[in-house]
DNA sequence: TATGAATGAGTATTCATTCAT
DNA sequence: TATGAATGAATACTCATTCAT
């Protein structure tokens, strides 16, 4: 009966794993669409035993978002900018964000999809943007302080940064993000005139 | 039961009301939340009803997303680009797309959601995002032949312009989004100095 | 599939067929105990339709005590007694109350047994036993009025009377009630020597 | 988890403590709707434990009825009777009586409610009824031989003191069972012209 | 002895779907 | 066309019972 899953797992490791199990078949098919029965078989034990740990599937839902939170790794993200110039910076934040959507998936797409029905799934979700708008903003202001940057809302840059990046990990999958391409063209703007025309027209 | 305006109401008719409601329903709640009682109700009829018109739950999924197609207005919002200049035409591009976004809401909401479960929306997702892509990624190559973009990958671009704008009408749903100074960005860039003085800075 | 239980019941037939199924259920086995398949099953219909009619297991509780009320019934056996003498009446009235709680003996373990824990249900026992108490009440004290009977608190003779009776048939179930005895007893007391003696005393 | 307190308690000690408590549970909420767990709980104890001193619920449930018999005391409240004038001694058992059911509120709710489900329950509570009719039974045949009481069927007689002061007390909880006016009633009957003209009026 | 993790059958309830009317 | 009663499989959740520790 005992499979090599089964490893006679402590109560706080068959937790974790419950929790990992609920979180695949959470990203996978979604919220509603996940049944208890699906999670148990994903981590191989009876049905029943999920009630052990978790007062229902809504409470297992909030335990999922609240143990794979995503703070840490985010802000870890953009530590390292630091005072470097944002030349160097902002590609690597773009590459390490992807990076972190692809490793994290699972709970990007159950924080996005099934946030807007859960109040508190949702809370989580917006508190994650907040921080790392926060953080990066207040690079990017060190940046214009520093002189490097022309004076805008940084807010705008943030999502300028990290929208295109998200919305290909979240659906589209497809091509590589090419993110230093993308923190070219931020940098340099589209226009072809030379900047000093720009500025002075 | 039945009102004299529900008897007016032809077959054709009849149907358009249903797939309303079912959009109505599914945007709201996501699809495998949303229950045929619940649409019928919202159309006003009895929950029979609907399986005279549609296979099934999943078949009327399939019809709303091609009833409701977001095609013609996604292309509506780019041919006025035609070959004025950028500066102009981003703006006005980026404003209508997302007026567009916030009319079309609850279809914008299915098609994002729910498609990933559901190769066949899928696909009417994908084809909308790639006929935005080429109409607007044509235009752009026009700018850059035309000698007022700088040369670059204009998918890169397409990107910039629409997923912020997305990312907050699809979820976050606050602060208006800004387009006016997201594009001013955009064309500009960030760097603070002269374009000629940076590589030599 | 239909069995010749079904005929074709319309909506209102269907509902009192549930009702009388989930009454029999409730009373056999007491409310806890009894399942949503057993009712339906003593209905001969799937476990399903019982939500087409009723929202609970609860609500399907109350719907039963309310449809099977004992009210009517119990007025009934008082009304009969109007101003004819206690001697003729007591017994009659025993008898009669003795004969109600055999035919609506499932109604009636149902209140007793489930009020508990029930307060619609309790409510309405209380409110029966109320009733009957107010009723037979008046009409002793018309007796007293009249003569017929010494003055006392008439609570306490609705009680005697109707207590020992209803212990019968709540459970012990085994012997007739010998109401007629039981009156007896009660008009003319226990105690052996004279009554003019007793009220000299 | 075992506190100092818990370890003293032998085997002995432990058993009672699970027999109080699950008749605090079932009396509160019936056999069926009661819980293993929330009888352990209320124990203190796991759930498990209880399947080391009994085999199953039901067992348990056997136990308690067994455990907590009233015959001892039902005895006694009947014992003091002796040869003593009825007039003494029949308010002073309704009263016992009465406090008895209050003290052993718990244990005669069980009997009641539960009892008819469960055949040995069921007899334990038939032997009592047995015992009490046949104790007061005999004291009553006592005082008809000594001349105080009339003569008659001395089982109805019994029914008529109990079942009023049994049936405030299962269930309508409410005022005081007024055990001396019961009495007064029961012992000097209902009518209120002497015995002697009742019959020729 | 005592724990509490684990099981699995069972329970109330939901819901897509069918179908007689 | 339209209704809504009826089905039955599926779902979240419960709970008596077992058992390794």
């Amino acid at each position: 009966m005992t499979s090599p899953l089964d490893t006679t797992a402590g109560a706080v490791e068959r937790r974790e794993q419950l929790l990992a199990a609920a979180l695949d078949c959470f990203a996978a098919r979604g919220y509603a669409a996940t049944t208890i029965k699906q999670i148990a078989a994903a981590a191989g034990v009876a049905g029943g035993l999920l009630y052990h740990y978790f007062a229902s599937k809504e409470a297992l839902l909030l335990a999922v978002v609240e143990r794979f939170s995503l703070l840490p790794e985010v802000r870890q993200v953009v530590a390292t900018a630091a005072d470097r110039p944002a030349r160097e910076v902002l590609g690597e934040v773009a590459r390490r964000f992807d990076q972190l959507l692809q490793q994290r998936a699972a709970l990007v797409r159950l924080l996005w999809r099934d946030g807007c029905q859960h109040p508190a799934v949702d809370a989580v979700w917006r508190h994650t943007v907040a921080e790392v708008t926060r953080l990066l903003g207040e690079y990017l202001t060190a940046r214009i302080v520093a002189g490097e940057l022309r004076p805008h809302r940084v807010e705008l840059t943030v999502r300028l940064l990290l929208a295109p990046v998200a919305f290909v990990r979240l659906r589209d999958g497809g091509a590589a993000a090419s993110c230093d391409e993308l923190v070219e063209l931020l940098l340099g703007g589209l226009l072809a005139a030379p900047a000093h025309e720009r500025e002075t027209r």
